[in-house]
DNA sequence: TCTTTCTTGTGAAATTTTTCTCAAGTTCAT
DNA sequence: ATGAACTTGAGAAAAATTTCACAAGAAAGA
């Protein structure tokens, strides 16, 4: 789902403003009964003989994804990934604000990285709970995970991202999501060897 | 599969020797069944009214993955996430080894980062050609990915990982593997909106 | 208006993935 | 030994996903 909006705001950019299926499905790689499947999943939005009208559309399905609004985020673990992700313009840009940068490290704290203060994670709490938080991004080493995720279910976020490479348990309400690009490399590795 | 790996390695460190599929699908918050599917998928490893040998089924998925061994990687882009990257201990730990970074910024070129120079873009198939070079990781800005991409076609890099968001068009004996997070905040945000 | 050319939306078919079930192999206590 | 308790591997069933195929709507030229 994620390619089609990516591949719907290029031809965006380029001022078309129309797309069959057959020339959507080309650009994202997949099969074009697919994409008028998934479309057709949440509305008519395609006109026959003609195609998809691209404002139109990418606005239906960021509707119904949920991304026509903004999200506030916060981070936990201001390392390398942490670091790279605050300084990342494009989540801002796509309604993902990070709204807190928390560390447990004395050296860190008080640091500015990307205009955010990076906080002393035992306030997590107490900073967090000023703002509606939706979702907060696990970047610390894997054996602090679990420790960033309590302190999140603490402060009410329901939504946790965990970029450290490590299973994490949280209460049936709250939402987990593992990122692990190793995933990819391996998956390379398998690729390449089975020709 | 690479939960497996993340699950097994965890189990090994705990000096347990021995796991049954229902345990281990406990912590990989998978099925049983799904986990014994693919491990007979390649050998008959388990033994009936026992387990897996944690550490013999390692070493098994690690040779049918093809990560028993080590991969030369490659980086063009040292931006914040490729210095991300480049600083990742965990990458050559796992075998893949980032062997050369490649910039086109004249005020990066000549920089080190995690123990490698920074090298201009241009002489990236001079110097990849040196070394059998595997897997060529992107972190250019997206409408940069292209041309980074050519570069290692050109010096006959076959697995390319994508962490730009945008498609890229290679030749067919080219494997190509997109990383997105902002894949993963989309499905968050879905998730949160539709509980 | 009629015909030709596109292209969607969708039911049906095909394929893939996941789950269920259980015979058969292993261990251990008695 | 024997039985009870486990656990795998794999065939069958179920579920989900992907692809096919085409009726029906839209546009454009004759
Ligand atoms: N660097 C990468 O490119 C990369 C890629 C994929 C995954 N990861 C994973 O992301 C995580 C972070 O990687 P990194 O390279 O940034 O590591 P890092 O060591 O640079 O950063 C970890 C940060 O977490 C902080 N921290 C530790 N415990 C904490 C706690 N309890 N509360 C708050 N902060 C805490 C540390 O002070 C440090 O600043 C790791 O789990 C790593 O496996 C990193
Ligand atoms: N920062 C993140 O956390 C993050 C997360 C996900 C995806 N990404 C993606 O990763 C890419 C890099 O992000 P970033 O935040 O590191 O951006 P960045 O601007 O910090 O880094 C990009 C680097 O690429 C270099 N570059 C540009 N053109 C090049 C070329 N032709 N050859 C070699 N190098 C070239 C630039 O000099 C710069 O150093 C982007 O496409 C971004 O969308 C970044």
């Amino acid at each position: 789902m994620g390619v089609y909006i990516q591949v719907l705001e290029d031809l965006q950019s380029q001022q078309q403003q129309v797309i069959p299926s057959e020339k959507l499905a080309e650009k994202c790689e997949v099969n074009s009964s697919q994409i008028r499947k998934d479309l057709a999943y949440f509305g008519e939005f395609g006109v026959r003989g003609v195609g998809y009208y691209v404002t139109d559309l990418l606005q239906a399905i960021k509707h119904f994804l949920g991304i026509d609004r903004n999200w506030n985020c916060i981070l936990v673990g201001v390392g390398n990934l942490g670091r790279a992700l605050l300084r990342h313009r494009q989540l801002p840009q796509k309604g993902f604000q990070i709204r807190m940068a928390f560390d447990c490290d004395p050296f860190k704290i008080g640091e500015h990285v990307a205009g955010h203060e990076v906080v002393c994670t035992r306030r997590l709490k107490e900073k967090a709970q000023l703002m509606q938080i939706d979702i907060g991004l696990i970047t610390t080493p894997p054996e602090r995970a679990q420790r960033a995720a309590n302190h999140m279910m603490q402060a009410g976020i329901k939504g946790i991202i965990n970029f450290a490479p490590t299973r994490i348990h949280v209460s049936s309400d709250v939402t987990v999501d593992y990122v692990d690009f190793s995933n990819h490399l391996i998956s390379m590795a398998f690729r390449l060897s089975h020709p």
